[in-house]
DNA sequence: CTTGACTCCGTACCATGGTACAGAGTTTAT
DNA sequence: ATAAACTCTGTACCATGGTACGGAGTCAAG
């Protein structure tokens, strides 16, 4: 049994953090019999699960349903949460990927053009 | 010339799309001699500007740094800011792609495992 | 038994890039 | 001349993932 800024310290994340995944439903504000709050080893798992899943590029409100699945053991849902964020991170991954070579190139004209001429960075972005 | 809704249209953008980038200081706010604002074709090609530089990854406060250079010509903060773009957008497409390359794994895991046994992808970030 | 460190709780704020809305004024078309 | 459509202004709100702060309560060590 964890104070919050234990449990906060064995993930190492912020205190404010815990309560913010709290107030998220992400884990359970346990109640407190007395003074202060006690977490269990349950609460720890659940913050490394979460920080695993952000690892993986799983937003918040996707992880608050991954552990809820990892309750009931739903497979195909996880599984539609995984193409899911798979698909978006291509898509993200590829736009990125445009946006670098772009920069790419136009770093490299700018840098072999010489001062006299008009900076390619500056000039790709007008009209 | 042109009113903010004619302006907006231009470059398929909203109004209020508009005003924000003129509170953030992004682009000029004409004074108004009579009742609405009027903008110059030096708006409009700002706004394209930004549409652009959006597309090579650049945020806001950058883009508006590159208008200032846009202005003075400056060669080397140009390409300073290009190659601090282009480290920053190879950083986070490596993130993505381990993200990727992780959660690629888990989902053949879980779908080659069958039912029965405990899903990878969930079974993945528990401690 | 006091002092320092920690917790509780609500609320406000940060960056990022916008979007929405109310109530007033203006312009344009019929 | 009147109504529709647009603009102006300020302010509030959206998602996302937190961070900060004030004032009160509580706990542990000296």
């Amino acid at each position: 049994m964890l104070t919050i800024g234990k449990l906060a310290k064995e993930v190492n994340i912020g205190v404010e953090t815990v309560r913010y995944y709290q107030r998220k439903g992400l884990i359970e504000v346990p109640n407190k019999t007395e003074g202060f709050r006690k977490y269990s080893q349950e609460a720890l798992r659940r913050l490394k699960f979460i920080k695993e899943a952000q690892k993986a590029g799983f937003t918040l409100n996707e992880i608050k349903e991954l552990l809820a699945l990892d309750t009931s053991h739903d497979h195909q849902r996880a599984q539609q949460l995984a193409s899911a964020r798979i698909k978006n991170l291509d898509e993200k991954i590829e736009e990125m990927q445009q946006a670098r070579d772009r920069l790419k190139t136009l770093f490299h004209q700018c840098e072999t053009g010489g001062t006299h001429k008009p900076c390619a960075i500056l000039k790709a972005f007008e009209v």
